[in-house]
DNA sequence: TATGAATGAGAGTTCATTCAT
DNA sequence: CATGAATGAACTCTCATTCAT
């Protein structure tokens, strides 16, 4: 975890701020144009700076993507936290989420990252040790959820327990690609199925 | 429809053996390397000819994923046709169709071609447009299912019904990507959940 | 000695004649800018080819300098097989040789080629070993001459041995600095004072 | 002789100061990396000042390896100095001082510097004037000492002269390639041959 | 039909140097 | 005097594509 993660920067609020801007720009390109579509040049130019001193935050293209997969673990992390603060019935708190959860992944643009993402970890096992510990994570803290008190369903096998989430899982990743696929595909449609099935995870069978 | 496709070959019969050579070795690589990943000379050696001569039968490597797209579009369709020629009722065929359905989808390798596919889709429109036309198909077909006589929910809106198939493939496309995030994962598990999604999206709510 | 040698070239003749081609082209630009100060495009302009085409027939631009120390090192050998294959007291026959010898190592150009070696080794291991390497044998063969029936110090002790040819090589290595240093040296004056050494060096002190 | 060498600085004292510390520090890279292996941010950092502020003493990286050789020049001259201070048999004062010498020449850091200089001399003419004015110098206090009273080759014709010293400076400078080439090499071996080649030189043949 | 030698544009990266503070 | 953030040109190397044979 720290092999050459960051030099000493003498201001580090400017760096810091720099680390965001170029991190943006990296994400809009690799939106736009993919990992390998995207060059450091084009980065470099969204992001207002030289090519070469992105290298003063960045040790290579890959530490970016890298950054920005953590970034996006730690968003989860508070998505989650949020389902843990609220209180009330498991079933009916998720079923409200829904709403979100299906506006956040029904993002055409969030999904072609993601989609960026799991096809570099096709390549680089960096990468996809990342996104297999974000799932990991993302994991333990859904089961947390429904083995916790208000859950209907805290009583099942840990194995029907891994099944239920990850067909959730599933269902809500899967939706990053539908729009690809299936531009006009609306938030209302989708939740009308939706909450239907996890209502269906979220109860005895 | 037809602008580069082939130039004229003087024996048909070999040119298109020789296409579904080069077709199989690109697979094969795309699979294990990625699209990025994979380059031409890998390709050529895998389908036993130059890199050169591919160029006889493809005007471009992007022209071969843009083939491999369509025919997987094929293969899909040989699906369906397994169901429709299937009788019985519809939600014991298809739950009994979730067993090679989910082998079909936690498969690592077609997960690695299918989001590559996807992430080429992102800055290649034509490869975005023949997805989403293979995407229009399959839900045809699959609205086609469901309001057939052996149905349960033929008389659904036709909104409910589009919301009924976007889900569904969402959680099946969203299991192509389940092998990479969480390699341990096995086919019993995710069915113990599946098999009652299933059931809930393919009867009335 | 195996690792990325060489690719397969289906005409080796033409191959070796290319190899030929690249190392006589980085020759000439590293004896003209050093290893550092000789690109890859002054390389393969030099050359006659592309840039990229270089990367056929040479792994890295360090393979290039390595190949060139090797065929040195060949060089060598066939000097020193010419002493062996000589009759006559060795004392004679390489004060007659000194002629040839200075005349070879006062050469302004290969002292600057050697020199860009030497320098590259403090930083590249595998470029030292290959110039250590060369040394050792040139040693082992000049220890094959002194010890032999024809040489007056063929009694002498090991360590005496070694400091006699450590010295005599000093000398010579030392004679590819000079014409850097000092432009305007002859031959024939040299020769003045090296022979007596030369002498000293293989009779008993 | 002065075309950009200093700018005014308000505390002319202090200036000299940095320079000899960005010198001091300059050597020590180059030495361990090689004049092109060395950045400029390791040698402000080894100066313990900034990159930017060295430029307010150099011109560039050019101009402190080119003050380096200069200041070579000077430790040099105060060897020359010991020897002409001192009394005695030039033969018996010199073959005394090879222990010195050999010592000063068989350390490999001291090699790899004077190869980066020499390395240098190939592509800037400077380095190389440099260079050659230092060796003219050399060799002038070298004949200074060769004829005079002490010596017993007063009386040699210059040309004789000439050689016996380039070949004892080949001799010399060609040890600081030895420890690169062969890093076993003992002091004590080299001076067993040593001592004898000098007495070769500095009598009569 | 088939080859693979050859190209060349563009990739990611490094580093001496500049300059606003 | 002193900093280090910032630049940009040049570097080595890759690879889809072309073409003479």
């Amino acid at each position: 975890m720290s092999e050459k993660t960051t030099k000493k920067h003498h201001d580090p609020v400017l760096a810091e701020a720099r680390r965001k801007q170029v991190l943006k720009a990296a994400e809009d390109c690799f939106r736009r144009k993919g990992y390998h579509g995207a060059g450091m040049a084009e980065i470099s130019k969204t992001a207002g700076m030289s090519a070469g001193h992105i290298y003063n935050y960045f040790a290579s293209k890959e530490a970016i993507i890298e950054s920005i997969i953590q970034q996006d673990m730690e968003e989860m992390f508070s998505i989650f936290q949020q389902f843990e603060d609220q209180s009330g019935e498991l079933v009916k708190v998720m079923i409200e989420g829904c709403d979100h959860g299906v506006e956040r992944h029904l993002n055409r643009e969030d999904g072609i990252l993601k989609i960026e993402m799991l096809a570099e970890a096709a390549r680089n096992p960096k990468v996809a040790f990342l996104l297999q510990e974000s799932d990991t994570q993302a994991r333990t803290r859904m089961r947390g959820l429904l083995v916790g008190e208000r859950s209907q369903v805290k009583d099942v096998t840990d194995k029907e327990l891994d099944a239920r989430i990850n067909v959730m899982f599933a269902m809500f990743s899967g939706l990053l690609l539908r729009r690809t696929l299936y531009p006009e595909l609306q938030k209302d449609t989708i939740l009308l199925a939706l909450r239907p099935v996890v209502k269906t995870l979220l109860t005895p069978f």
